[in-house]
DNA sequence: CAGGGATGCAA
DNA sequence: TATTGCATCCCTG
């Protein structure tokens, strides 16, 4: 098949049993070359067969809910005969091409278990509390309308909060407040950093920062919400298995993948996100995942000896930066050495840390030189990797996932920055990817042993949500916890964290 | 109405 | 001028 989750879940939706699928050209074509998004059947099959298959409908391509809706007088046959008849012509062609990447297994004992789970946790989805949530929307409504009404005040005339273009003009036109930083087409930017720059020059500033904050909140995460809600109460958003070219899913319709998870206003919405009756819900995450990762691909010891004993890793880190015992490890030491730490995972350079830390250059780096000092595996795996990646013109994780890199030969020096910093991370975030991706297949496989009811229904990257039986609970927990802390066996020990409650927002911690 | 830009949410 | 995504709003053509 090409693309079958939307099929398996077409299945599942009429009740009917779920045929073994033994190969998916879509995905097939993504580990071959995951910068490819999506690959169609179409391009596909023009690239490797010469062939047209023709333009596809909605009948036989999958609709936006996932099953086949014919128009019964007007069936067209030849066309998903003609895509099938490629299907079958490209498997061996493209299994070549996986095997001469080294993709088969990844594809075989990741990639094509992972369809009739997701599929799976597609169909279940995840009880709303529609009433409690447009409260929420209520609430937020009105003190977006009171907030609009300062703006306007203070500005001394209306217009749309919500224009950047209008908003410009009132901030450093009418306003007279400075340009604090300019977007990439050269108007003045009033992003969030900005205002929150200007806060102290005027009393408008702050007003539009929680209005930003609030109406955010409400358009993506109440009113987008209640839109997509199905007839059962739930939404069932989709998993795209292709959707990231580091090898983690992405997800749309909604995307449950970047629900709020900060403010008070934001927690309030995860309450919404119910377990459905007799059920509650398991929320089961990897404690620092790409650090661990980071610490056993460079065989750091110092870093190897802050995980074997379970330190907060930033205050570790910021102990041996510093050559203080932990526990006289400042705020200050330990927050500089929390944004190295996550500044190391995406390929940092000084300026970048010296914007977040709101410090100099210079201070920046020193900061980096002091941290390099102290962990020099970790400086010498990721000048290494770099070198790797320019030399055969790809990365690799731990489960043989590539990724390959054409820019980092770019001619364009931004471009080719952008290549060694994607060469930097891909490793990292792409070897969590495939770890969590086989904790899953082998929960999956755990629960359905044991006979047990739990569900896996959402996975949010480093974290995996379950709706569970109450009176499973407990043994539901246990499975989980050891299921994906076994799934690999680094130079680290893998550390999961959990919690329980009858909400998303309860089951946070 | 499609597409791009700006913005902001998550891990 | 830090990685990976997706959604919203505004604005233009």
């Amino acid at each position: 098949m090409h693309d079958a989750k939307p099929f398996l879940r077409a299945l599942l939706e009429a009740d009917l049993p779920l045929p073994l699928v033994h190969f998916d050209s879509m995905l097939a074509a993504w580990i071959v070359n995951p910068a490819q998004r999506a690959p169609s059947l179409d391009d596909l099959a023009y690239r490797e067969l010469g062939i047209e298959v023709g333009a596809v409908d909605d009948a036989g391509e999958s609709t936006a809910q996932g099953a086949f809706e014919f128009d019964e007088t007007a069936i067209d046959l030849e066309t998903p005969a003609r895509r099938a008849l490629a299907v079958a012509e490209l498997v061996d062609g493209i299994t070549e091409q996986m095997e001469a990447r080294g993709g088969n297994e990844l594809f075989s004992t990741i990639e094509m278990p992972l369809i009739p789970i997701l599929a799976r946790m597609e169909y279940d989805g995840v009880g709303l509390d529609s009433a409690f949530l447009t409260s929420v929307g209520v609430d937020l409504a009105g003190r977006v309308a009171t907030l609009e009404g300062e703006i306007h005040s203070l500005a001394g005339r209306p217009f749309n909060v919500n224009s950047t273009l209008q908003l410009r003009s009132v901030l450093f036109d009418e306003l007279g407040l400075p340009v604090i930083k300019k977007t990439p087409k050269g108007v003045p930017s009033t992003d969030a950093s900005v205002l929150e720059k200007l806060s102290d020059q005027h009393d408008i500033v702050a007003k539009l920062l929680l209005f930003r904050e609030l109406d955010k909140l409400r358009s993506t995460y109440v009113e987008a919400l209640l839109k997509l809600v199905g007839h059962d109460g739930r939404l069932h958003g989709r998993f795209n298995q292709t959707g990231a070219a580091t090898g983690r899913l992405s997800m749309e319709r909604p995307n449950l993948q970047n629900i709020p998870a900060r403010s008070d206003e934001g927690r309030a919405i995860r309450k919404a996100f119910v377990a459905g009756d007799g059920a509650t819900l398991l929320v089961a995450d990897y404690s620092q995942i790409e650090l661990r990762i980071l610490a056993h691909l460079s065989q750091d010891s110092g870093m190897i000896e802050a995980f074997a004993n379970d330190i907060d890793i930033h205050a570790a880190t910021a102990a041996r930066v510093n050559g203080v015992p932990t526990e006289s490890v400042s705020d200050d030491m330990r927050r500089t050495s929390k944004m190295i730490n996550f500044g190391l995972l995406y390929g940092m350079e000084a300026y970048g840390l010296a914007q977040r830390l709101d410090i100099d250059r210079e201070e920046a780096q020193h900061h980096i030189d002091e941290y390099f000092a102290q962990f020099p595996e970790v400086k010498a795996y990721m000048a290494g990797i770099v070198e790797e990646a320019r030399g055969c013109g790809f990365t690799t994780t731990i489960l043989g996932r590539r990724r390959y890199l054409p820019e980092l030969n770019s001619q364009n020096a931004r471009d080719r920055q952008m290549g060694e910093r994607m060469a930097l991370n891909a490793p990292i975030q792409g070897s969590a990817a495939d770890i969590i991706k086989k904790a899953m297949i082998d929960l999956d496989a755990n629960l359905v042993e044991r006979s047990l009811g739990g569900q896996m229904i959402l996975q949010i990257h480093d974290e995996l949500v379950l709706e569970v039986p109450l009176e499973e609970i407990d043994e539901v927990t246990a499975l989980t916890i050891a299921t994906m802390e076994g799934v690999a066996s680094l130079s680290v020990p893998l550390k999961v964290s959990y919690g329980v409650g009858p909400t998303l927002a309860d089951a946070g911690h």
